[in-house]
Parts: C-alpha cells; sequence; structure tokens
DNA sequence: CATCGGACAGAAAACGCTTTCCACAGAGTG
DNA sequence: CACTCTGTGGAAAGCGTTTTCTGTCCGATG
C-alpha cells in the first residue's frame, strides 16, 4: 500500500537507479533531476522501506541495547546516553530488557541477530555462571564473525582471563578501585568496625565492588572479623534486610557500605526505622550515584559513574568501531562523592 | 557471511522452500525431512534474516515504543510491561527517546515507519502544540493507513474532539479524575489554602491534573485566591522552586499538591531545607506513585496509576489490536494512596 | 485395474531496494 | 576532426525470504 521507489520514479519521469542515488547522495545526481525527486518524494510521502534497503545494501541501522531492568535509573541513564548518540544518523536504538535472565539475554541476542543489528550494546553486570559465560560467548562470537561490533558498557570481559576479543570494545567501570577508595574514605572517618551488604553472588558487578572493599580493608589492616559482609542484593529490600543482618552479627559497626545506590537506601530506611542516627551513630554509603542518593535523607556518600557518558561513548562506538581505543578498552574513571551520610566515627 | 536458507536447502538435500516451510510450521512436511533440516539448521547455526523475511512476508516484527524519558521511572516502568508482554512473540520492541521533543518524536515515528514497524506505542503526555499535533496526526494516519496499529498509552485523544481515530486504541489515565480526588481528601482533612505546582505547560498532562484538581476545589467551594496555582515543571528542581514561590505568594497555604511525584519530591526537598514540618505545618501530595514515593520521607501521599499493567495490556494491544476493547479505549483506573505525608491541616 | 484425492516437495515469481555495468551526451585535447 | 574523459542516467542482476503454482508418488476407491 505505501509508496513505493518505482512509484517516485515514475512520478518523477526518471528510473529507479536515479531516486535510490538521490535518496541516498552517494552518486552524483544533476541538480534538476535530483529536485524533481525530491517533489515527488514528499508528494507521495514516501519513505524506504528499511527492511528491502537492509537486504540490497546487506547493512542495518538497528542497534540493540541489552539492560537488566529499563525501570532502573542505572541503566535509564545509560540507555538514554546512547540513544544520545544514536540521534546522529538515522539510526534506531532497541532497548532490550533481560530482567537478568540469561535465557532471556540469549534469546534477545538472537533476536538481534536476526534483524542483523549493526551493533549490540551489553550493559550492566553479567549473570555469573559459566554455562551461560560460554553460551554467551559463542553467540557474541556469531555477531562478530559476522562483521557487527559489540559493546560491553560497564560488564566484565567476556573471557576470564582479559585477553581481548576481537571485534569487542569495553567501556569498563572501575568498579573496584572506586570501592577501595570509598572504604578508604570511611577508614579516614576512623570507621574500623564496617560491615558490607555485597549484592547479588550472581552478578560480577557485586564481586569487583566486594573485592575493591576488602582491598580497603586490608589496606588498613582491619581484620576481617570486625568487618562482616553480608550477601545481600541491588534492591532495596536487600538493603533493608541485609542491614538487619549486620546488627544483628556485629551490633558494634559504626558504617555500613551498600552494593549500590538503591540497596543503601534500604539500609538508611532501616537504620532510620530503629531510630538509629545516620551519620551520627552510623555512617551509611552506596555506589552508582543516581539521582536518588543526592535526594536521600541524609544525602548518599557514593561513587559517581559517569553513566550518561558512558552510555554515551558506548553508543558511539556501537555506531562506528573505528573509534574505539586502541586496545578496545575504554576505562571509565569513577569519582567518590561524600555528602551528609558519612561522618566521623561516633565516639 | 552468514549462513543463508540456500546453505540450509542444500546441506539437508532438499529445497530452500521445504526449509521455509519447516521454519515456519505452517505447511505440512514430513517427519523425516523436517528432522533433517533442523539438523543443518542447527549445524550451520542458521538464523533467519529478518529483513528478507520482513521484505517477502512483507510483515515485520518490530514495535516502536516513544517515552519522553527512558530514565524516568514513570516511562521505565510502562516500558518494563510492554516488553513483558512483547516476550510472547519474537518481537522486537524498540524503546525511543524523544526527550520530550516534538521534532524528535516525528523523527522517530518515521525512522518506525522506514522500519514498516508492525504497530507504535507512544506513552505519556503530549507536547500541547497545535503545529506539533496536526503534524503527529499526519504521521499516525500514515502509519494506521498501511495497516500499522497505533496504541496510545496515558495520552490524549490525538484529536480535540473525542472521536476515535480509526487503527489508534487509546489506554486512558483517568488523569483528571485521580488529582479531583487527591485533592478532595486533601480537603476533607480540612485543608483550606492548598496550593498548586502545575506541570510543564505544554504537557497535556499537567492541563488534566490542573483541572482535576481545581474541580475539587469548586467542589468544595474554596476561592481560589486561597489556592494559588504555580506553573512548575515536572522535574525536582522546578518543585522546588515552585515550592518557594507559593510561599511567597501565599504564606497561609497548609498544603501543597505537585504535578507528579518528582516534583513533590523536590517540594519535601525545600521544606525540609526551610525547616518546615511535613505533614505537621503543611502537608504534600505527588501523582502516580512511583517507587520513589514510598521511599520519600515522609512517605508520599500519591495517586497511584498503575504503570505496569498499563504497560502491558498496551503492548498486548500493539501486538495485536484485536485484543483492544470496542470503541478502543480502554480506562485505566487511578487509586488514592495516603502515606505520611498529608495531615490533618495544623491549627 | 484405471483413477483419484492427499500428502508432500520443488520451481519460480515476487518483495522493494542497491549497485555494478553500460550507454550516451558534450567538453576538452592532440 | 577523431578521440578520450566527465558527468549523468538507465538496465538489470542480485539481496534472502515467502508463497503461489505445479507436479509426483501412494494408498484408497469404484
Amino acid at each position: 500500500m505505501p509508496a513505493k521507489l518505482a512509484d517516485v520514479a515514475r512520478l518523477a519521469g526518471v528510473s529507479p537507479a536515479t531516486v535510490s542515488r538521490v535518496l541516498n547522495g552517494n552518486y552524483p545526481v544533476a541538480r534538476t533531476t535530483a529536485d524533481r525527486v525530491h517533489r515527488a518524494v514528499a508528494e507521495l510521502h514516501y519513505v524506504v522501506n528499511g527492511n528491502a534497503r537492509a537486504l540490497a545494501a546487506s547493512s542495518s541501522d538497528l542497534i540493540g541495547v541489552l539492560v537488566h531492568d529499563v525501570a532502573d535509573p542505572f541503566f535509564g541513564v545509560i540507555a538514554t546516553g546512547i540513544q544520545d548518540a544514536m540521534s546522529e544518523g538515522d539510526v534506531l536504538a532497541v532497548v532490550c530488557n533481560t530482567g537478568s535472565s540469561a535465557e532471556r539475554e540469549l534469546r534477545y541476542l538472537k533476536l538481534l541477530r536476526k534483524q542483523r543489528a549493526h551493533a549490540v550494546v551489553l550493559t550492566g553486570g553479567s549473570v555469573n555462571d559459566p554455562g551461560h559465560r560460554t553460551a554467551l560467548l559463542e553467540q557474541i562470537t556469531e555477531f562478530t564473525s559476522t562483521g557487527a561490533h559489540v559493546v560491553l558498557c560497564g560488564r566484565p570481559p567476556l573471557t576470564g582471563d582479559d585477553d581481548p576479543v576481537p571485534g569487542v570494545i569495553r567501556v569498563d567501570f572501575d568498579n573496584s578501585e572506586g570501592a577501595r577508595r570509598l572504604t578508604a574514605h570511611l577508614v579516614a572517618l576512623g570507621h574500623r568496625d564496617i560491615g558490607y551488604l555485597t549484592g547479588p553472588e550472581t552478578r560480577t558487578t557485586s564481586r569487583l565492588r566486594l573485592d575493591g572493599h576488602l582491598q580497603a580493608l586490608s589496606e588498613a589492616g582491619l581484620s576481617e572479623e570486625r568487618c562482616p559482609v553480608v550477601v545481600s542484593g541491588f534492591d532495596r529490600e536487600s538493603g533493608r534486610a541485609g542491614v538487619g543482618e549486620l546488627l544483628r552479627r556485629h551490633p558494634g559497626i559504626t558504617a555500613v557500605v551498600a552494593g549500590n545506590d538503591i540497596a543503601a537506601l534500604g539500609a538508611l530506611a532501616e537504620l532510620r526505622a530503629r531510630g538509629i542516627g545516620v551519620p551520627d551513630q552510623i555512617s551509611v554509603a552506596g555506589f552508582d550515584d543516581l539521582p536518588c542518593a543526592f535526594d536521600a535523607v541524609p544525602s548518599l556518600t557514593t561513587v559517581r559513574i559517569p553513566l550518561m557518558e558512558a552510555g554515551r561513548t558506548s553508543g558511539l562506538f556501537a555506531l562506528d568501531a573505528s573509534r574505539a581505543p586502541a586496545g578496545g578498552v575504554l576505562p571509565i574513571r569513577t569519582e567518590l562523592m561524600v555528602r551528609d551520610s558519612t561522618g566521623p566515627v561516633p565516639r
């Protein structure tokens, strides 16, 4: 039903080839001819059929973006950055919600392969399961083998060892270093009894942040006894429950570090409910610096990851892999944001 | 480079037609033949070329979703609902960020038309500009004329009068009724001096909510003098500034209603900064019932819109328009959520 | 035994575009 | 003046599927 190239050609009195050339501007066409074509296009409301185009030119302008949860601002901000980069060209970014399910991740990857996506951006931590890892690597290899590029934004390397996979670009958040500095900040404030609420064990991000924390502890010569670690989650409820567990196991803690801001918010809520003053009695810190960290009461000390910017560069790499740095890895610096939820140890 | 249908056919020793039929299952194929084909598919890691398929079958499995801002949980939750519905079939939902820009909205619509999207879901309020309205209507007509369906999720009707546009389905949030009930709740608590922070004038949602508020005021016989309205915005900063403006213009107010939760959060922050107790001195209310409303301190009284569910049904309608109710409009009920940020008028 | 559906498989024509290969002017060039 | 470029435009061969339209082989039927 919609007008096709041939219709435009007929109306403009030229051949289909000429119309195509005018529209793509990759071949010299006389000014007057081009004008006639443009008029015909306007008159017929013609819009090129993307599928036919992709088929003929064997190139598509679809870019897939895989996120754990669109409703989570962490991913929302990254996605915004990516889409921002897309607005350069006539490119469609497909945001896919995996819900942290390995199975859905693979399904979407296949779907994107089916659409011959130009590139794929995988965001956030990976599901930490050996079986999934190989299946994922296989899908990704399938992608890169057709010339499509894969960008990992805030994702660990695909292979256990750090060797680069060809065609795969990484935009790397320095989770452990950020976590290390955060805990070091608490140590500097005099805290010696620091509880840690780590994220879900299935996510690699949790591990990296915990590692940074532990490193800071060992650098300060703090015993693990006085600094309990509780496996919690990245959601609010886990943070809430986790801080309760922490207090039960080690009532003397003076600081709580959560694996991310959302969990930290849960912890804040629980402490408030128990009438424990923050930061007078217990300091609290998070990670990510989501907008809500600033809005929290008291405002949350956290580690800022420039997510929007990371998303934007990831998008640019997806658009044009040649922009990627040599080595294929762009490190993203984190920044410690000291706010009101942390203070000197009470005495 | 990737395997194509013909490769599979050759390996399986059948014709391309047979492979297609096995894969689509819409034509009888002998069991043994089908098995051979499946084996060949697996061996070659074959994945159908979505573009070629869409071209030949003249049907695509792409569904466009237009949102104002992915990073805003309001839209994030709706998008999650939509994607949830998509997971039924092998369908890709393309989430596009308009940033509330009329121009980008049209650009995305055109891009989706180019991809011959199966359907489009427009979410959230509309940019309230007559010029844009006609341009939008034109794009949408172009869509529906090719058989694609358009779903409006939480969007006002396209035409000023309420008559249905063929091929357009609406999932309608009852903004004004929700706003009316919210203000009525404050009135019932004894408030007579109620300030209102309305959203951006360019968004239709702002207007609808304000209308509900004004209706409640008039039902209660409250004068507009004692109930000032300040044009603010849907973001935190606007809420913060707006409440300042409100207090300057009418220091006696005992309640503030914001156009949405985010603005209400900003208002809460400003009141806290000024040392004004909520709800002891001033009650505050929002709209939408985003997750953050529950987390606020004090927890925010607001109007709940079942966004996830609305997203899901919108998605189902996009997938299969025949599921839509007669008349093409599905009203979504809102619910008043009374929490800790509103209380009886101080005396 | 001739015939006739039914179940299955192949050949080939779309689908709407891009792009290589040619053709054909007219402008320079020797 | 014959000849080669240059700048334009057309013809036609794909791109990888789907889907009609034809068969062909069989068991069943009269």
